[in-house]
DNA sequence: CTGAAAGCGCTTACAG
DNA sequence: CTGAAAGCGCTTACAG
């Protein structure tokens, strides 16, 4: 493995030469740095990164908390947010860090260390939950970090965040259904504790509300996030005195169960009720008929929350970005 | 953010104490030990793991390259083996380095890269492919690695290996067909290029073999994992002349596109026809029937992986580990 | 058992 | 535009 030292050699000049041709191009006369350059690619040479860091204290490298899951409760669309945030952050030099930590408070010392250590530079927190300890904990500290998701508490959310518009998302989805003819949309999503399920539900009733639609007994709060509830959920819908014609779920994974609801009943997705779910997992596109869902732009969360963590501004910063209705057979027949 | 030598000042040692107290405890004496231990906690103190880095050469650091997958083919079992390979690094003191690269060789000098530049030790290779050329690469120039999957090519495989054994499993599926009654059992698979389809395919070939069951015309390759071929494929075996009454398949996408076909015709998965999958994805049990499938020992496998990175063994190691069948509605009613 | 010293491979004011 | 020197925070033979 070559070094600064030997490159210099090779080069015949000195080692700081060598380390502005790398960092600083500009401050070398041309031809200084052509001949520099020839010899870092003869003798190929990388700089030592632990060498820089011990020097500049930046490691580069971005901590990911890669959370466990109940046996079968798969984050379905994680794969997809971890590449992306790899790439995000590879575009600037930086790479992701992973680790695992308890749940909670618990997990903050697993946080504290990693930096201290200086392993890493900060941290992209995501699962946010609602009152989440870790925000207030790490900017108490002064430990960099963004979050992808809100942390739903009364108060203002420490740090920089970056969100999707789950409220616009699902008024989105009451519109497509309403469009293809439904008059009685129903809701089904999680209860009000949850600060995500209340911004959903208000884009339903929104969109509802402006669509002419009725509200009064058509959302149901289930208790998990789970096929059956989502069934039964649905069940409570179609079974009432006037049922319903559409349904947007708060999930996938709810959706899903609404959609197994819907064919025992012998109802056609799609064109005896609308269906939508939220997430766009690849549950969604591998069903029949497939589930209209509403996707979560991805890449530029990422590239958002590597931008929010690399250059941070002077104070906190957050932004919404809007979901994708990807259209399915569920919601629109043929 | 206290350093070695301000911990040495405070319990008046010299550094190299303070060091050793950390690293080699028992060179120490015992009251030594306690005054440095004493001091590392006033001060709060952590090794600075760069400067540790840098005069060692080991970042304690494992590369994995996220995978990216076609749209909608999402890894379904990812976020899982991520995190048992997060956990296997760390009670080892080392973390996953995440990072992306280009399919086959091309994506070679990003390997290369991230060991000189030193930001890991070494890597651990998954969606390993026949005739994967990382292997042979990454060898050559010595670059520590381990591969979770086989290469299948005909010359042995550089570097070590876990992986699971696949005939055993689809073996294990027939086994259980069997013992439910049937006496016809197709195979869903993959064409004979891949080296992990045939090695699933003669399992369930040995099996049915010793079972006394027919093999001519009952095993059908598709050309993609999806749902359509998965369909495609079940639809061959439930039109022949002699039906089966049981089917393996290679994949849970597969296995889900022939629990389609049965559905749609009228039959009942498990009752009419057994049923089972490879992976136990999330999907398998989120479907109706749950799709019985053979679970891989995630936990294990990563175990193994970080064992053999971390102390290799003087020469290339394999270890072959069964999965284990997780039995759903799919292959037995009730 | 403990300590003084060298050195890992860089970067960064500073001087020329 | 280029170079000599200090120093980032550790570990490791080596000497006492």
């Amino acid at each position: 493995m070559a070094t600064l030292k030997q490159v210099a050699a090779h080069a015949e000049v000195s080692v700081q030469t060598v380390s502005n041709a790398l960092n600083a191009p500009h401050r070398l006369r041309a031809d200084t740095l052509q001949r520099v350059t020839r010899s870092i690619e003869l003798l190929n040479y990388r700089p030592n990164r632990n060498a820089r860091s011990l020097r500049t204290s930046a490691v580069e490298l971005v901590g990911y908390c890669v959370p466990s899951w109940p046996k079968g409760q798969a984050h379905l669309v994680m794969d997809q947010f971890l590449h992306a945030l790899c790439a995000a952050a590879e575009s600037s030099g930086r790479h992701i860090l992973l680790f695992t930590a308890p749940a909670g408070i618990d997990g903050m010392k697993v946080y504290d260390d990693l930096h201290a250590r200086r392993l890493v530079d900060g941290f992209v927190l995501s699962q946010t939950e609602t009152k989440d300890p870790r925000h207030p904990w790490l900017a108490k500290r002064k430990i960099p970090f963004v979050s992808f998701g809100r942390v739903w508490g009364e108060n203002s959310q420490p740090g920089s965040w970056v969100d999707v518009d789950g409220a616009a998302g699902c008024a989105m989805a009451v519109r497509h259904l309403v469009e293809a003819g439904r008059t009685r949309i129903g809701f089904i999503g999680w209860p009000r504790t949850s600060g995500l399920a209340q911004d959903r539900l208000s884009g339903w009733r929104t969109a509802c509300r402006e669509a002419g639609l009725p509200l009064a007994g058509l959302s149901v709060a289930c208790r998990a996030d789970t096929i059956e509830e989502g069934s039964r959920a649905a069940a409570r819908l179609l079974d009432a005195e006037r049922p319903v014609d559409g349904i947007v779920a708060l999930s996938d994974v709810l959706a899903l169960g609404a959609l197994r609801e819907i064919n025992h009943r012998g109802l056609r997705p799609g064109v005896d009720v609308g269906l939508t779910g939220f997430d766009d997992s690849p549950l969604a596109s591998v069903v029949e008929p497939g589930l209209t869902s509403l996707r979560q732009p991805i890449d530029e969360i990422a590239a958002s929350l590597v931008k929010l963590l690399s250059d941070p501004p002077t104070r906190a910063t957050t932004r919404l970005l809007l979901p994708e209705l990807v259209i399915r057979g569920s919601s629109s027949p043929g």
